[in-house]
DNA sequence: TCTATATTACTGACGCGTCAGTTATTTGTA
DNA sequence: TACAAATAACTGACGCGTCAGTAATATAGA
């Protein structure tokens, strides 16, 4: 795998900046294989190429550890969401634009390495951390659905979208968005899906749910315009 | 919590064929709650008022014994769902009666005790059991949506449905069904269902789907019929 | 040379799995 | 019916491996 190390190279470097964020990374990937409890921390050290020791030298203790990497892979995903949102922002489409676009992004924000995992920690662990599970349950969903009723109160109040909660329809997309990006993740085990892409997989997700919001005359013409 | 044992009641009682069922349900809540890692046999053993070692007259070791959790769970849900929708069979009804008696019948069962700490432990050992993870995608998630899949096509015959692949259809009902069970189960985290009952959340995930299911007209005429 | 950074070797707690021993129940015998 | 012997069911303390966390040591880089 690694060349064979010349006697001149030194057999580690110093760089206290980028360790945690490497540890970080590592963490989260086996946590998210293997779950909190069955993750060795020798392992994590291994995968971000150090010792265990080191890890002590950031992280108080494996609990923490992964407190850590929790917060800080959803936080960042947060930023880089509401960057993305922000962008466009700047435009002023339709509400359907808006929300087709948000679903480009959405998808692969849930398509991204980090999403399942994170899921699957948060989900198994939330008994065990009530403190983030508030902290994902306020600032990851409830702060998306706002993000995303926001659009679409926007869509029914200019007659794009049919007379809906669209605190519901939020809800709705998410669970939609979220449990196939779940799928998709496993597609070996999921037949139904085994054979589609994530771009097909999208398509099918955009096609039903803009359906179900739009009112019934906007379906009408639409299906005018598609032929099956 | 128990009386004072009165010194006729023996310690124990002997109880073989009742054991199994007693063990994998303890250990269904311990897992459920814990992780397969992070519970302890002893604790699976309190919980089935028994001591860790009786467990090893039963099952050959923690894993095998986890395997038999998930299977036994499995099955058995499967069983009673089969139950169910046999006993519907009989009755000639329209498609969309069908749909919407199976849609209570799933939602019971999604918001039954045993089925988030299955999808829990299922999603969490993906990687470290794919033997249960294929029967999983089989035996459970591809067969329901043949199910539902089933009904659907049957809508589409009648007209009662729009042209709508029946099996992107069937997917999307579980997903929102399986994620508003989710959300359902940790309620106290996710604010837009908190004050909601289940009930409510049944009701608003059938409206949105029959909505996104019945053709331009029928939903025209629905909205006829419905004050909102 | 000095020290912050990293490694390596170690310790102790914890939990799985085992098994010698205990208790409930059944069966045989009077 | 009564009680002893046999058996099946169950218990819980212990051995052994594993791993989080720590202490002692090494090395990069100023």
């Amino acid at each position: 795998m690694a060349s064979p190390l010349s006697s001149q190279e030194p057999r580690w470097r110093r760089l206290p900046e980028e360790r945690p964020g490497q540890i970080l990374n590592a963490a989260l990937a086996v946590f998210g294989e293997r779950g909190l409890a069955a993750s060795r921390l020798e392992d994590i050290a291994k995968r971000a190429g150090l010792s265990k020791g080191t890890i002590y030298l950031y992280f108080p203790n494996k609990e923490e550890l992964f407190r850590e990497v929790v917060r800080h892979t959803v936080i960042t995903q947060l930023e880089e969401g509401e960057r993305i949102v922000s962008e466009n922002a700047t435009s002023a489409t339709s509400a359907t634009e808006t929300l087709t676009e948000f679903m480009q992004r959405y998808w692969t924000f849930i398509r991204s390495a980090q999403f399942a995992p994170i899921f699957r920690l948060i989900h198994a662990e939330i008994h065990n951390f009530p403190d983030l599970a508030r902290f994902y349950g306020e600032e990851v969903v409830a702060r998306g659905h706002r993000l995303i009723s926001g659009i679409i109160a926007r869509g029914v109040e200019s007659g794009e979208f049919r007379q809906i909660d669209p605190a519901v329809a939020a809800r709705m997309l998410s669970a939609h968005f979220v449990m196939h990006g779940l799928w998709c993740t496993h597609r070996e085990c999921f037949t139904s899906i085994a054979k589609k892409s994530d771009e097909q997989v999208l398509d099918e997700l955009m096609q039903f749910y803009l359906y179900a919001i739009r009112p019934c005359d906007a379906n009408q013409r639409e299906r005018g315009t598609v032929t099956l």
